[in-house]
DNA sequence: AGGATAGGTAGGGAATCACCTACGCGTCAA
DNA sequence: TTGACGCGTAGGTGATTCCCTACCTATCCT
């Protein structure tokens, strides 16, 4: 039972298909959590605007929220990007064997028998 | 100057979002290339709806096609995720710190330092 | 209390997505 | 050459995305 289900792969997925959430989790990685205010100084649309990709991020679990006054603050919960690099693990081979020149072999045979 | 524009991370990352098409690259890893038809067999999906996903991750560098007789023999490109994986790289040390116990020490300190 | 500040929600509009059916084009086989 | 096969494209539909402006709530300050 993986508790990553197919639907949980999506939402990150999309949520990372979009410059500005991959520039909010950047920000929040070399900046530390950050107000929404701080991170909205670093974009040209609308807060509210801003305020959905976060919603986007926190549904996908690539942020927390913790309230501080009337400020919220946004962390980076880096959990499920751990789980994108376990996804890209078995895809691995296929660019590494190209890079040491053993490329087009087992990716052009059908049936390597990875089972 | 990086190949890898703001858009081709967000046709890679659009591509990755939708369990049909992982599917396939799935596929195409576990069993090498192979023509549509064979791919088809595998989803309850019309066929022209899975020529749509097929054209969403050509355009996004992750398959190619080569065209054989009648058939379109599609093969799995693993270039664009050897680049996710460089993307993913910077926020490695945010999953390796929490398992390791330092957690919530560098990510909740804000300017670490990372320039 | 009253105003300013931080940030979310409501709702609307253009664009894109993901599916469908119908059809067109090239290839192979009789 | 006629027909079947493999696969893409056209075009339509409902859902979702991404932006906006308006508005609401909660907190802080005086």
């Amino acid at each position: 039972m993986n508790a990553t289900g197919t639907a949980a792969e999506d939402r990150v997925f999309a949520a990372l298909a979009n410059a500005t959430r991959r520039e909010v989790l950047r920000l929040l990685r070399e900046r530390g959590p950050q107000a929404v205010q701080a991170l909205a100084d670093h974009f040209e649309m609308r807060r509210p605007s801003l305020s959905e990709h976060l919603r986007v991020l926190r549904e996908a679990g690539l942020v927390s929220e913790q309230r501080s006054g009337r400020q919220r603050i946004y962390r980076l919960e880096a959990a499920p990007l751990a789980e994108v690099q376990d996804w890209l693990h078995p895809y691995e081979r296929f660019w590494r064997d190209r890079l040491r020149g053993l490329g087009d072999l087992l990716d052009r045979m059908p049936d390597d028998g990875e089972s």
